[in-house]
DNA sequence: CTTTGTGAACTTCTTCACAGCT
DNA sequence: AGCTGTGAAGAAGTTCACAAAG
């Protein structure tokens, strides 16, 4: 069983996120246990990398059954750090902001928006679905009275570079970026880019080469 | 220089979307060439593997200089498929899906939707923003009279199985899927998985085991 | 002197294959 | 028999380091 959570491959992270996504499913058919084998053919991975994956963390199957879907499911949500609440901001409340605001997944999840900042004046001040909309002049001084975790940002490209700088100064320990400029983490910010046109652009070049 | 363009790993395309990004930034600031060093710091890579990802498709810089601009972004808009205009559909006019047709960045990008599908009764038939909106059913006639070349799924997890099957019998060539459910490409249909929880949840993991 | 392009070295990630437990 | 956990082997991806070109 390897150790140093805090360097554990990105890759592997990401697959506990596929894997408890999928463990949910299974659970939902009434199932109780599954194999390496099926968690991996459901995802098109190889079983021995479901198995290697989760020998990183602690040995959680039985041999000859597989895994018991409870106990993994709680496992894995621990590992991800997935039994609390999360306090998540969003910045900028454009088209995407507001779709990611009322989007269902967050609330289900571990996810919580507790605070919006905008930049239109006309906004600020105001609710949005019961959130209350400040100021991103105030950002420092409402992330640590709102204990803001993770912030969202959905801002216009123009904006993005000041609005960064802000957000490493207030020591925000997460940023979930949804604009077009890839951001590097920074001080104390964790950064994560979401970039739709290189995905739709990975699509693209192998379409166009085959 | 490395041939097979159809077997080119995934990290080095999306890579190449990164590079492109960065000189049309770049190139709007009035500058005319580049060097891989600075392409490398401005995203966190390394120089070598700038040189290296475009060695792949030819030797586009000059010793001592770096790379010409506008020709590094023709280049690699022309490895990309960019150099022409995408047709996409929208399955699901959900808020996601609204935020999506109404973002900017496709239009000003080689991507245009060129038709909605949505299962709601009241709204088939109708238009959003000037695209037509289609009963899910006549996906296959529709595919094929609007050449759609890439769907964008944002329907609720319940309807994803049965719609990916359309989109199989349809022979679309690819898709673009946000919804929570993981998709594996299957027929002549490519896929790619956006997944916002998937991305937050490497945050936090890391948030936890720091 | 600067910076590319690239084999060789290195590191990281994935699969193989099998001992060992149920 | 069925399936896990894992060291060893293999594949893939990254960096090093330097000859060659402007």
């Amino acid at each position: 069983m390897r150790e140093k959570l805090g360097k554990m491959p990105l890759p592997i992270v990401e697959r506990l996120s596929v894997y408890l996504l999928t463990l949910l499913d299974i659970k939902s058919e009434g199932r109780v246990s599954v194999s390496s084998l099926e968690l991996a053919e459901r995802n098109g991975f190889s079983s021995a990398q479901v198995r290697k994956d989760l020998s990183c963390f602690g040995t959680f199957g039985k041999k000859g059954t597989g895994y018991d879907i409870d106990l993994l499911i709680e496992k894995i949500r621990g590992i991800l750090g997935l039994k609390r609440t999360w306090r998540l901001a969003l910045i900028g409340l454009g088209n995407l902001g507001k779709a990611l605001i009322t989007h269902k997944g967050f609330t289900t999840r571990a996810f919580e928006f507790v605070a919006i900042f905008e930049k239109k004046p006309s906004l600020v001040g105001k609710q949005y679905k019961g959130i209350q909309i400040y100021n991103i002049e105030n950002l420092d001084k409402i992330a640590k009275a709102k204990r803001i975790e993770i912030v969202v940002l959905t801002i216009p490209k123009e904006e993005v570079a000041g609005v960064y700088e802000k957000v490493i100064v207030a020591g925000i320990p997460a940023a979930l970026n949804f604009t077009p400029v890839r951001l590097l983490s920074k001080g104390n910010t964790l950064v994560k880019n979401v970039n739709f046109f290189q995905n739709l652009e990975t699509l693209t070049f192998y379409l166009s080469n085959f």
